[in-house]
DNA sequence: CGCATATATTTCGATATCAAACTACTTCAC
DNA sequence: GTGAAGTAGTTTGATATCGAAATATATGCG
């Protein structure tokens, strides 16, 4: 088995602290160097579409949902990971680019909808090619199985009790955090 | 197997795209989301230090290189994945916290050499504590054979040629490009 | 030696994020 | 149907990052 760097710095760790049991940090630290890294290699992908890999994020929500390809911006924030102020500023990105159309919500009119236009259409269907071969190369070093097994084991992690009481999507808005009008009326109530 | 978010993503992908094979998102997007899940768990831990996580992994570095605990910017760079600019702002603050104390380089006058106080040790002493503990809690739900497999899959992937190919460690500053002083000296003499 | 080139770190400008504040609109309970 | 409370989305202010420029110093080649 090849050393990597997270080896490496359990090494550290063990020769000056012997007393810690720093192994949790053989999963966690390569999930962490894991993600970095691909980041990296998916935003050059993009780069090559005019799209950073949010602004991809949110044309591939609206990909995804099916015709008419259109959803509130409260949908996309649940649909990523993000506060409601991100997404602001991503749709606003997007919208410039002329790849989405902000229109009026006609059941609300509080609310706007995001749609996808013919050009973000084409654009998001050139970039999730092209997003599809690199992740391809990505992984060709795992086998069919391996990926399976590595998968299942994500999972498990995923939709086991700590990681589900963190993911903001159980709540919305601000990642699941009660802010905004709900703690102000609160704090007003008070008064 | 419970389903998690991930697998209801590649569902809605198979029914908008069935030409399209979105598996390799089955382990690269849980990479993400479990990344930006533990994000959120490490930086509660560190702030009950007053540390955000990017300060701890610098106060981390410092630590497990041993004593006497000082450390070039560039080799904490090296050590943490970050441009050189960044790392200038992390040094500052812990600095400004009283952490870690700068002093110039003996052997190097461009040089300064970033050291851990006294206080800057407590700290992440305890700090590290509180972590671990943590790091074993989000790991609960894997038995040891299960964390032994899934390091190995991850070491598997980050060993693979893709990613090594992509980690900034391979070269200096800013991430590896060719940035900086070389890059404007070469265009300097161009003209 | 002396200058071109390379290195170490900081500074700067642009950008993206978050959390909270804000505006507008809707809903619910009476 | 009116007012309190909730929700949708945007705006704002603070902060962290990146990449490039700037500054200071070191090195190597002729």
């Amino acid at each position: 088995m090849t050393e990597d760097a997270i080896d490496r710095i359990v090494q550290e760790w063990n020769r000056e602290r012997p007393d810690l049991d720093v192994s949790p940090t053989h999963v966690l630290q390569r999930i962490t160097r894991l993600y970095l890294l691909q980041s990296a290699s998916f935003a050059e992908v993009f780069g090559r579409y005019g799209l950073s890999f949010g602004e991809y994020e949110v044309l591939a929500a609206l990909t995804r949902i099916g015709p008419p390809h259109r959803m509130k911006p409260s949908e996309l924030v649940g649909a990523l990971v993000l506060s409601s102020g991100a997404m602001t500023n991503r749709i606003d990105r997007v919208e410039e680019a002329g790849l989405v159309e902000r229109r009026p919500d006609p059941d609300d009119r509080r609310g706007t909808l995001v749609a996808l236009t013919e050009r973000g259409r084409q654009v998001v269907d050139d970039a999730v090619l092209a997003h599809l071969a690199n992740e391809e190369r990505l992984l060709g070093a795992l086998s069919a199985g391996e990926r399976r097994r590595l998968a299942g084991l994500l999972r498990k992690l995923l939709t086991s009790e700590p990681f589900v009481m963190l993911d903001p999507t159980r709540s919305v808005a601000n990642n699941g955090r009660i802010t905004d009008q709900t703690a102000r009326a609160r704090r007003v109530r008070r008064r």
